[in-house]
DNA sequence: GTGAAAGCGCTAACAC
DNA sequence: GTGTTAGCGCTTTCAC
């Protein structure tokens, strides 16, 4: 039993397959009644149309493509979920590639996928600004969370959130504050990282700057050592994962979070919502990363250009902050 | 600047098109100096085969299609992880598409895409059997998560592990268990229950079965109030996600785990891992959960047929558990 | 408003 | 070993 065409149901219907083709992607041009018929008779045979010989016609696949680092890593699923979603409205299909945190597997992979793809979203890559440039050369292409100059994006400006969660640290009487960096060539360690360093300046208060380091649990409860040995009562985790990771080795030297020691994420991924106490962190805007990574595409794709886009993130205060401890 | 095709290759190495195709796709059939030759030229013109038009011509698409219910759902990133993984290994891309939540999607989505995937890979599907199917006729699908009669899946058994842990369990003095379930149409929900109800058999041991309820976090909390009467001293929860619902919400009751409740999730999610402590729960082979889904699609589409594979779950003992309190 | 025909990039007989 | 040709399912001029 082979699959509905056009041309079985233009025979069936006795036109020709123009014309049902002309019914689906050109409504208009084909009278209301025989476009019906059309229809009907399409959805009796079970014909979805074939997306593969319709881009090869048009030079259009109407998949995108969305190459992320490591689809395991709880910041990205809430992401593809949201670009799924809207690439769905627009009637286009996902492409998921995981470069499986391997700098180099990101240029074979755009390569790979360019001629099965409209266009592509590109989540937190890490190759140099210059190579991004190459490869991307002729491919449209929108960058999430980080931005690459001369290329367009769409980005979360944490700082207002973070600077605001700093300052109720502060109120809190938090004066000696850690600040747990993130891997050196993430755009979005830096940018937060800037953002607290920012904050601190000109404040009675003491930075104590630590990693930078892998963006892992393993990695963050690695640092507890450090961060407990610093002598600062509260700390910016680059984002959720490893804040957790600092609680769980915090947890294991013995101090107790938030009674001992403040500690806040950044993201609002899905553990930072699911622990026990909640994770204070700035909530990163998913859908709307999502949907706009999306629309700045489809703009893109139909010939205009597109500026990048910032988004911010919002201040979600739960249980891992709390005053500093009478010692 | 156009993408390069068989055609351009071939004329600037000055042969036919069909020796191009014949290098990429029939090396063995061309000689090694030619092939060598075109090999270059086709990568200084940075040419990558368009799977579209080679779909066409072979019917397969080199691509597979995997529906997950929710993205965002911790239990698929994993999964996710490992089907791309293993996919690439077969030079296969990945179609992903999320039917957030909606049983009557599953249907629509998957005749959707059915002209654009060779086969597809369907993550823990709501539908009811018959209607699955009815859907999946004429198409090469296997099932993960869920056993369906007639239909090829791969699936894990947690039983023993689970059996194991109630025993660990039973050993540290608990007596009266609550099971809370997870959805009424989830397999693995049943399947899991059976393990614990058969467990409980026979045994001095007071099983008190609660649900079945969804199987998220929000529901997990709303749950621990009834957990708590239970008078249970340890729970099962139906998988990891639910069990950190239940430890917020016994922690707002003024509960503490594993002080005056034990509890034990199932699937080793990301979260059960880092979470302070961590959760005790069974680990799914995430990883050949994914390589054996794929591996058995390759084979139903090389035409040979192939059964059910069961794989267990291990399991994982954290900080979730501990002896019965002395009241 | 509808049909005929060419062509998108590739593969697969079938010749040579 | 390599070239020729037809055709995969669709869109799109161009006629009518």
């Amino acid at each position: 039993m082979r699959r509905a065409t056009i041309y079985s149901i233009a025979s069936t219907v006795g036109v020709s397959p123009s014309t049902v083709s002309r019914a689906f992607s050109r409504p208009e041009m084909v009278k209301s009644e025989l476009r019906e018929k059309i229809l009907t008779t399409a959805r009796e045979l079970g014909y979805a149309p074939n997306r593969a010989a319709r881009g090869l016609a048009t030079g259009r696949t109407g998949v995108i493509g969305m190459l992320v680092p490591d689809v395991a890593n709880p910041f990205f699923p809430p992401l593809i979920r949201a670009v799924q979603d809207a690439a769905r409205q627009k009637d286009a299909e996902l492409l998921l590639i995981d470069s499986e945190l391997s700098v180099n597997a990101e240029q074979d992979l755009v390569d790979r996928i360019r001629p099965q793809v409209d266009g592509l979203i590109i989540a937190s890559p890490r190759l140099p600004s210059k190579q991004l440039h190459e490869v991307l050369r002729g491919m449209p292409a929108v960058i999430v969370n980080r931005s690459v100059r001369g290329l367009p994006g769409v980005v979360c400006d944490n700082t207002p959130a973070l600077q605001e969660i700093a300052d109720h640290l502060h109120e809190l009487g938090h004066r000696r504050i850690a600040l747990l960096r993130g891997p050196r060539a993430a755009w979005a360690a830096r940018h937060r990282a800037k953002a607290v360093r920012t904050w601190a300046e000109g404040k009675d208060v003491e930075l104590v700057e630590l990693g930078p380091i892998e963006a892992q649990f393993a990695d963050g409860r690695a640092a507890a050592q450090q961060v407990a040995e610093s002598g600062a009562t509260a700390v910016f985790a680059f984002d959720d994962l490893m804040a957790a990771g600092v609680i769980a080795g915090l947890s294991e030297l013995g101090v107790r979070v938030p009674a001992d020691r403040s500690i806040v994420g950044c993201d609002d991924v899905l553990l930072a919502q699911t622990m026990t106490p909640g994770l204070t962190t700035v909530a990163a805007p998913f859908t709307e990363l999502g949907r706009a990574s999306v629309e700045m595409l489809s703009e893109i794709l139909a010939g205009r250009d597109s500026r990048t886009v910032t988004l911010p993130g919002t201040v979600t205060l739960r249980g891992t902050v709390g005053p500093v401890a009478a010692s």
